[in-house]
RNA sequence: CGGGGCGUAGCUCAGCUUGGUAGAGCGCACGGUUCGGGACCGUGAGGUCGGAGGUUCAAAUCCUCUCGCCCCGACCA
């Protein structure tokens, strides 16, 4: 491809709402155009890089067994409303009319579209297994859309949904898909790893995410150097000490803390550790108000909460909610004389005595509480956010957190879809059975963010092969020079011939502004013609991300090129 | 949803406090000199100052409303 006749137009400077390295990069780099919020045009160059994205994803799919096809991106709200997900799904979910004023969803996801689909063509267990995928734009009305095509509105996602008819075949076929994404991720040479993860509102049992490692990423994943268990903050556990505290226990005292509030504050005033207090959390749920007891040096995991209260709405409760539950105004909640409400303690709390906590006093907090004397704690969970330096729960290792781009995401969604939209079908007993389903996610968009993210320096993008959208820059300097054009003419020709994916800057440019440009948009391997070393009969090759430069002669400069690009 | 900020040339931004003929750099066009790391000189095109209403002799500037965009926060007791 000639640059004079292509669609690509660099720039120098950077919009400001640019905050991401990739984002920035691409936008400079001519890949994409924001046309409204969260919401881009993918243009020529940054489009083959996506396509070439595609077509891995499509080839390792295919591999695995999948087969391809295409839903409709606009669904009838009868449908969510058939899962549940219409109410649900919250205002993400685009809702739009027609004009009959029928209502409709813009896809965000297809359970429930794929699921409808199967429940009509599908009857009986000689039809299964089966694997469905597709690459598809979809909607997801973000409340802050950023970062370009890391966190947009409009994304392009593929999305595979497996059908089985136990739990047997989704343990198959999701270690099938396990594969797959991670033979997906090798291919694009990302620095990657697969994370235990939580359901989240699509809902199932098992999930893992497949986070690509990068400081800028949006989700926090702890990892555990010495035996590799991996998973993001939400689902992460640590391992309990086992051992109980034996002090002498000491007298339950309510002691005057006036204006003392936060965990700190009482801590300094009281002059005891924050770990020895233990702070109540008054959170509001569509089941009631519930307390949640902690111990004051951590925090609440409300994703685990939820999940052990199995509640799909939590909130910490309103300044009059507290002070009609507890007594007091907010800073003085305790367990102690608390009821009407349920009380549930953090499993951090259960070896603890002598603490401290509220008294549902204002300007009060009790010291020297004992469970078991003082106030009775039936209920315990685990719903402790996990931290850098915590205990790693599968060894005796200590788990590090890092930050992570989530591009994948795949679950084992069991029944959850199938009995909700009556996907069954008849088993060789002749019982009539929900289908097991699975689903799997991968954010194309994302993923070539990613691996900007990952890939880049200073002057720009540092593609990795497999994503870049052309292999070779091919650059003649000095275009009025006859023999600097005959030379790059028929190195470019040469090249086609042996199928390389070349780009040809043969603009009219200053040798600065191409050589910034080739650093900017980032081709894997670049082959210069310049006056200068073409006197001695040289061209010079070199790599993007080394930059050593490599003089050959003519005649073998197409073979250097091809030497490189499989280095 | 709450708070803050910003909308002025294609892009980055100045001008607004204190109302008085709309600016710079980059980019773009043309001419010339240049030509291995975003050249230089000259000339030029390009803006309903996001939109509507108001105050005023006069509004980019002050007031009200509105739309768009960006950032932060969304309560850890």
């Amino acid at each position: 491809m000639r640059w004079s006749q292509y669609y690509l137009f660099t720039t120098r400077e950077v919009p400001n709402d640019a905050e991401v390295v990739s984002h920035q990069l691409m936008i400079r780099a001519g890949m994409i155009k924001k046309l409204a919020a969260g919401i881009y045009t993918y243009l020529p160059f940054g489009w083959r890089s996506l396509a070439k994205l595609s077509a891995i994803v499509r080839r390792e799919l295919d591999a695995a067994g999948a087969l391809e096809l295409q839903m409709p991106a606009i669904q009838p709200a009868e449908l969510w409303q058939e899962s549940g997900r219409w109410q649900r799904y919250g205002k993400e979910l685009l809702r739009i009319k027609d004009r009959h004023d029928r209502e409709f969803a813009f896809g965000p996801t297809h359970e429930e579209v794929i699921t409808d689909l199967v429940r009509r063509d599908v009857k009986s267990y000689r039809q299964l297994p089966f694997n469905l995928y597709q690459i598809q734009t979809k909607f997801r009305d973000e409340i802050r859309p950023r970062f370009g095509l890391m966190r947009g509105r409009e994304f392009i996602m593929k999305d595979a949904y497996s059908f089985d008819v136990d739990a047997a075949g989704l343990d198959k076929a999701y270690e099938a898909m396990r594969r797959a994404y991670c033979a997906i991720f090798d291919a694009c040479r990302l620095d990657y790893s697969a994370v235990e993860a939580d359901t989240g509102t699509i809902g199932g049992s098992a999930s893992h995410e497949f986070m690509v490692m990068a400081g800028s990423g949006e989700s926090a994943v702890v990892r555990c150097p010495s035996c590799g268990y991996a998973a993001n903050v939400e689902k992460a556990e640590t391992r309990r000490e086992p051992a109980g505290e034996a002090h002498p226990p000491q007298e339950l005292q309510e002691v005057a803390t006036p204006g003392k509030k936060a965990v700190e504050e009482v801590a300094r005033f009281l002059k005891i550790a924050p770990r020895r207090i233990v702070k109540t959390l008054i959170y509001e749920t569509e089941k009631g108000l519930v307390a949640a007891l902690i111990r004051g040096d951590r925090e609440v995991n409300e994703v685990k909460l939820m999940n052990h209260l199995d509640v799909e709405r939590l909130e910490l409760a309103s300044e009059e909610k507290v002070r009609e539950a507890t007594g007091a105004p907010v800073g003085f909640a305790g367990p102690i004389g608390l009821s009407g409400l349920r009380m549930v303690a953090e499993e951090s709390i259960r070896h603890l005595t002598n603490w401290a906590c509220g008294a549902n006093k204002e300007d009060a907090h009790y010291t020297g509480v004992n469970p078991g004397r003082d106030v009775q704690l039936s209920e315990f969970a685990d719903f402790l956010l996990v931290h850098g330096g915590d205990a790693c729960p599968r060894c005796d290792g200590t788990l590090e957190v890092f930050r992570g781009i989530e591009v994948g995401h795949i679950f084992k969604l069991g029944d959850k879809y199938s009995k909700a939209l009556g996907c069954t079908f008849t088993d060789e007993a002749g019982a009539e059975l929900p289908m097991i389903m699975g689903c799997y996610g991968l954010g194309i968009g994302r993923t070539v963010a990613a691996a900007i993210e990952q890939n880049h320096d200073a002057d720009g993008i540092i593609w990795p092969r497999p994503l870049a959208p052309f292999e070779v820059l091919l650059a003649g300097l000095n275009p009025d020079d006859a023999e600097v054009r005959r030379v790059t003419e028929g190195l470019y020709d040469q090249l086609r011939e042996k199928g390389v994916e070349v780009f040809y800057d043969d603009r009219d440019e200053r040798p600065g502004v191409k050589f910034k440009d080739a650093d900017l948009i980032g081709l894997p391997v670049r082959l210069v013609v310049g006056a200068k070393s073409l006197k001695d009969g040289q061209v010079e090759v070199s790599l993007r991300r080394d930059r050593a430069k490599h003089l050959v002669a003519v005649g073998d400069a197409v073979a250097k090129v091809l030497e490189l690009l499989h280095a």
